[in-house]
DNA sequence: AAAATAAAAGATATTTTTGTCTTTTATTAA
DNA sequence: TTAATAAAAGACAAAAATATCTTTTATTTT
């Protein structure tokens, strides 16, 4: 459903949000272990989603990632566009060059209600709300 | 969601399904050109679906693609399955190793009842079932 | 001010996905 | 039975996604 990267970028932000709630900031070294990523590659990821403004970084010691309350209001469906672009939002199922309710796919009108949920789902879940479920491992980002 | 691959297998299977309902061949060329796709890779995906036994085919002149009566009772289910594997029909949408209802990603909740509908939706989709709806324009499988 | 730290930036590498071309095999029609 | 046809098979190519490494810049601590 989302590309890797996109993955990566959902558990390290939920990571953040999570271990940065203190104030305290948090190194690319303990978020890959975090979520079980490579190290590079996260970086990178949110290099990029510092530039969109998702995350918050501060280089030099005592230095890393953590997010503001602002961050902590963004949704998941924030992160998805800034790192997936639009296509789960509005393309076909099916891959046609654009959906249309006019000259629907055989799977659109199924597919539309499908969607919907997704967005609703990605829409409502902010990632400041997931700290508490984390600290209590009731939820988790990673399996080992 | 799916793979490009996989959208054109089953745009390719459902264009095979319609045009040879009537006991017609369908030769490669015309099946690209139906559904806007690049030929010698849908070919390639033909072949594959044809060892798998969900599409027939024969060599030779007159021939070409064709499905016999139970591969028209085929899902898209079977086809997602057959391309793509068993990734969104079990898998984390976070990506985690396996999906877990007793160690749950920050998702997996909701996650759960939308892959619900969405495998409910490819298994009640027969490949057969599609031939009216194509023929009379009310479903279409390319845009231009 | 100097040394240490950690992210940013940029370059490079690997793998996977997607796409193309050529040769072979099976089948049919002339 | 020969020539033409069309898919199968296999090799190759390009692009995108994923992953890694090195150098630079900013910041802090000593
Ligand atoms: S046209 Fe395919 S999902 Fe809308
Ligand atoms: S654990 Fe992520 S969807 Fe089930």
């Amino acid at each position: 459903m989302f590309s890797k990267t996109c993955e990566y970028a959902i558990r390290a932000i939920l990571f953040i949000a999570h271990k940065s709630e203190n104030g305290d900031k948090i190194g690319i070294k303990d978020i890959a272990k975090g979520i079980d990523s490579p190290e590079y590659f996260v970086a990178k990821i949110l290099q990029n989603l510092g530039k969109q403004g998702l995350v918050q970084s501060q280089k030099g010691p005592s230095g890393g990632f953590y997010l503001d309350d602002s961050c902590r209001k963004h949704s998941l469906a924030d992160i998805v566009k800034a790192v997936d672009g639009q296509k789960i939002f509005s393309g076909c199922g099916l891959g046609l060059k654009q959906c249309s309710e006019t000259r629907p796919c055989p799977i659109h009108h199924e597919y539309k209600e499908i969607k919907k949920r997704l967005i609703a789902m990605l829409e409502n879940a902010k990632v400041g709300t997931f700290s508490e479920e984390l600290e209590k491992n009731l939820i988790f980002l990673k399996r080992k």
